[in-house]
Order: C-alpha cells, then sequence, then structure tokens
DNA sequence: TACACGTGGTG
DNA sequence: TCACCAAGTGT
C-alpha cells in the first residue's frame, strides 16, 4: 500500500500497475529493498517521472528497516517522519493499510469538500488549513466508518465529482451540495498556472536521466552533456542530478 | 506560501 | 499540435 500510494503520487493509477507489479516482485519486504543500491530503485521506476520518489522510496526502506526492524509502522506520526511520506500518504497508510483513522486528505477529496460544502466549483491548488478543518469535521468517530469514509470520499472525487466534467446526475450526495444547488458557478475558480515544459530544466534533466538509465555500460560525460542543446543548462542540470543521487559519476561515466 | 520536480494521456 | 493535467513532497 506504502509503495503504491508514493507511486500514485501525481500519477495516474493505470501507469503505475506495471511497475508497481514488477517492484512488488523483486521487493516483497522492506528489508528486500534495504539491501539494494539506491540506483537499482531508480531503474527499476522507469518512466513514472518525479525519479527522485523512487530514491525517497528506497531510503524510507532502509528507515523502516532500521528504526521499526523491518515493518511498516502504523502511525501517522511514524509515518510522516519517514522519507517521500507526507501528510496525504502518512494518512493513506494509516486508513486504507492498517484500517486507521485519518483524514485522507488528497486533491479530489479537497475538490469534492469544496463543491459540496463551500459551494465553489475547484478547490485551491493545495492543501489549506480550511481544507484540513473541513476534512477533520466531516471524518467519522470510529476507525471502520473513518476508514470507509477515507475511500469513499477518494473514489467520488475520482470517479464522479471530476474536474471537468462532473457527473451530478449520478452523484449520491447531490442532494447535498451547495455548489449544484448554487448553479455550479465557475467564477471564483483559481488561475492555475500552467507547468512550464519545453526547454525547462525539468525537460533537460529528463533527458540526461533517460539516457543514464539506458544505458546499461553508463554514459560518458560529453555525451550526456551534448545530448541537450544548450551546453551551459545540460552541466547545470547534470550537476543538481548528481547532487540530488539520481546520478553517479565515476571518471567520466556517468551511471544510476 | 511559492516553486521545483517527470511523464504520457487527453480534448 | 499543444495546453492542461493526475491519488504530493521537500525546501
Amino acid at each position: 500500500m506504502l509503495v503504491s500510494e508514493v507511486m500514485s503520487q501525481q500519477t495516474p493509477l493505470s501507469r503505475v500497475v506495471g511497475p508497481w507489479t514488477d517492484w512488488m516482485d523483486r521487493w516483497p519486504t522492506p528489508d528486500d529493498l534495504a539491501e539494494e543500491e539506491p540506483g537499482a530503485a531508480v531503474a527499476a521506476w522507469g518512466r513514472l517521472g518525479y525519479p527522485r520518489r523512487a530514491l525517497r522510496l528506497h531510503a524510507c526502506a532502509v528507515a523502516i528497516a532500521q528504526d521499526f526492524d523491518g515493518v511498516v509502522p502504523s502511525t501517522y506520526e511514524e509515518l510522516i517522519g519517514l522519507p517521500g511520506i507526507g501528510d496525504y500518504t502518512a494518512a493513506a497508510v494509516v486508513s486504507f493499510a492498517f484500517g486507521g483513522r485519518a483524514a485522507v486528505l488528497d486533491t479530489n477529496v479537497r475538490r469534492v469538500l469544496a463543491r459540496v460544502e463551500t459551494g465553489v466549483a475547484n478547490c485551491g491548488s493545495s492543501t489549506s488549513r480550511a481544507d484540513r478543518e473541513l476534512a477533520a469535521g466531516w471524518l467519522p468517530e470510529s476507525e471502520a466508518a473513518a476508514a470507509r469514509w477515507a475511500v469513499s470520499s477518494m473514489e467520488l472525487g475520482a470517479l464522479v465529482c471530476v474536474a471537468r466534467a462532473p457527473l451530478c446526475e449520478s452523484c449520491p450526495v447531490a442532494g447535498h451540495c451547495r455548489w449544484l444547488a448554487a448553479g455550479k458557478p465557475t467564477d471564483g475558480a483559481p488561475v492555475r498556472r500552467g507547468q512550464a515544459w519545453k526547454g525547462t530544466d525539468r525537460q533537460c534533466r529528463g533527458v540526461i536521466l533517460d539516457l543514464v538509465r539506458n544505458a546499461v555500460a553508463g554514459v560518458d560525460v560529453e555525451v550526456a552533456l551534448t545530448s541537450w542543446p544548450k551546453r551551459h543548462q545540460a552541466e547545470k542540470c547534470l550537476g543538481t542530478l548528481l547532487d540530488d543521487g539520481l546520478i553517479h559519476r565515476e571518471g567520466s561515466v556517468l551511471r544510476l
């Protein structure tokens, strides 16, 4: 559950299934992953995106092996302290893996709360204090009910109360929705800033990392730098990749 | 709070 | 084509 939640961060579930299955076959327990080199995790991550998640997941396995005797902890406080585990993932593991009581706040749930409770079309770009208070107020008291609420609210947002064309006709809570009652106003929706991509450091890093990931024998530094049209930017990005620990350098050879 | 951080599907 | 975006985290 922890692995699947980390892989699902900002990533469609449909793309997670394959890598997750392979990952769990190869490393069924935290100890199995902890014994590997971090580069193996980065390689197995493939093209899931945000590859630092692979590094953090490896570090998470090491931490679980060292601090929790190889057993995934079951409380929010313990989980939130692990690498790559933030508010959402800690709550998700508590709720989905252990059936505990935690407010699982992802973008889907925040959108549902924004519409049903606040009456606006969309939630903010990040979790706010108001979101947490709303979610805390909605969370059922018992563990069982809370866990069911968590998965229900997330599915509702993912399948029915979707961002673009919500299926209000088949929504089970349509009768309670302030946004629907108000005639589904679109104003007030925050203008999302598009994610720049072409020519960015992000794209440059992706190109260089992909090159290294696909070269079994490693890649010559010069080859990597010439894989990007702007030399200066390539040097900078290779530098950050090395700093991040995503790529390692041995002489003039680059490896994961 | 704002920003950096990948990738591939979709309208 | 191309902007938009999908179950966030760390700084």
